[in-house]
DNA sequence: GGGAGATGTAAAAAATTTGTCAAAGCTGCT
DNA sequence: AGCAGCTTTGACAAATTTTTTACATCTCCC
């Protein structure tokens, strides 16, 4: 295919996503209806449980009585702010991941709530598959902090903390495509992932680039990992599927 | 060869399995015959069968009568708007997934959108990269959902997710044809399976082969994993009409 | 049992996909 | 502006898969 129009806008650094999660129960924190509405559709088609509540006090309660997976938190709130309510979260609970809906895409908007301690935002026109991804990346991130933040197979050890890499004691560098095409594949084990998959979750939806990229980049990582990048053992290709990582 | 050539009539849901998409239909809806050719170019580039509806209501009749995988829809429309559409097909059927093209005008407000039940929007202007990207992975999406990912019988083990296939213990290779053959008809077992039917979900519309092609990759599949690959008692042949898969 | 049509099979041919490299494009920095 | 490192592209060869072809066999039915 052809011409490649420069993605509009500026583009945001979109982590990596996550595999398949467990699911847990979202806990929705907006007054209006109609919104409550759409949100309790959208999730619950994605097999989490949905809780709803309307007004921050509310939000708190329900909070304490049954802590949920993630929070989805709308800022304008009656009662109590929704800068208050995330802050009581987060005093309490610091690993439950927040996402906030906000108004509007302003940066001391966003300097604010990530003080507050919110994980990630989402501004006034969003599409479901943003906020879901959103979700998911946070929760994602909640249960690496929680579990493994370090990983080792054959002699290589990654550690996605520091974002390091060693192969038998020694640090080998990564670029930072290196590093996050290594980090989805290993945290994907074993699954085969197209080229699609690996260029919407690793690359993201705004700089969307082509052709060999992908394997030029697994071709990297061979060469900077395998013991014998002629006959790969860890970064495999599926041929017609695309590639899959096997520890 | 009988060459039907793949009626648009089948509504199946279920010829979404790989992670590379064997294609599908796109409907695209949109009014305005300059972005109505570009789209169907686009996505005829890809590989994707596309059709064309200018305005909401032929939108509705067309859906109706022969299903697509995804629909593009465009939020301005004549006669029935773009809204009204999406709702009325999610509605109708809430696993197609629907992508929205829109001027920003049109989103500015966040609660249409997850009202509507669109997946996913791109704002026009929009790269067609990005569109693409978007509508492959509603479509992943779309074929993730509910399902099984792994599968067993007699000694043999069918791993989705790994995309590997195991007898007795024994990894077997199977190409990116041949798994997505054997993955159809175990999907399907016991059900005698038409040559064109397995044409058409498992080749998909735009790759129509012919003649033994089918035949070839039974074949593989007896020789992959049958015990005894001569008497073949997983890979059934009923003759005159097709391939049984029995486990 | 004989024959027409359908299926099994293997090897050749065609098509597609991937590996790899070098050059071009970018980005951030001094 | 110029530089240095990273990323993306495009070209081409190499690897692999898919499709076709050509026959051998088999089935069903008369």
């Amino acid at each position: 295919m052809g011409q490649t129009a420069s993605p509009l806008g500026t583009a945001r650094l979109s982590d990596t996503l996550a595999p398949t999660l467990p699911s847990g129960k979202v806990l929705v924190v907006e007054d209006d209806p109609a919104v409550q509405k759409a949100l309790r559709r959208l999730f619950e088609a994605e097999g989490f449980m949905v809780e709803v509540q309307a007004n921050g006090q509310a939000a708190l309660e329900s909070f304490r009585a049954a802590p949920p997976a993630v929070v989805i938190l709308d800022l304008r709130l009656p009662k109590l702010s929704g800068g208050d309510v995330c802050k009581e979260i987060k005093a309490h609970s610091p690993a439950t991941p927040i996402v906030v809906l906000s108004a509007t895409s302003d940066v001391s908007d966003k300097v604010l709530l990530l003080e507050l301690g919110a994980d990630d935002y989402v501004t006034k026109p969003f599409s479901p598959r943003e906020l879901l991804a959103r979700v998911r990346t946070a929760l994602r991130h909640a249960s690496k902090t929680a579990n493994v933040s370090r990983l080792a197979f054959d002699g290589i050890v990654v550690d996605l903390r520091k974002m390091e890499v060693q192969r038998d004691g020694k640090v080998v560098v990564l670029t930072a495509q290196e590093f996050k095409t290594l980090q989805f594949l290993v945290q994907n084990a074993d699954r085969v992932i197209s080229r699609d998959e690996l260029l919407n979750e690793v690359w993201g939806y705004q700089n969307y680039p082509s052709t060999r990229t992908v394997d030029n980049h697994i071709l990297k990582l061979r060469q900077k990992l395998e013991r014998d990048p002629a006959s790969p053992v860890h970064f495999r290709t599926a041929h017609g599927m695309g590639y899959k990582f096997v520890p």
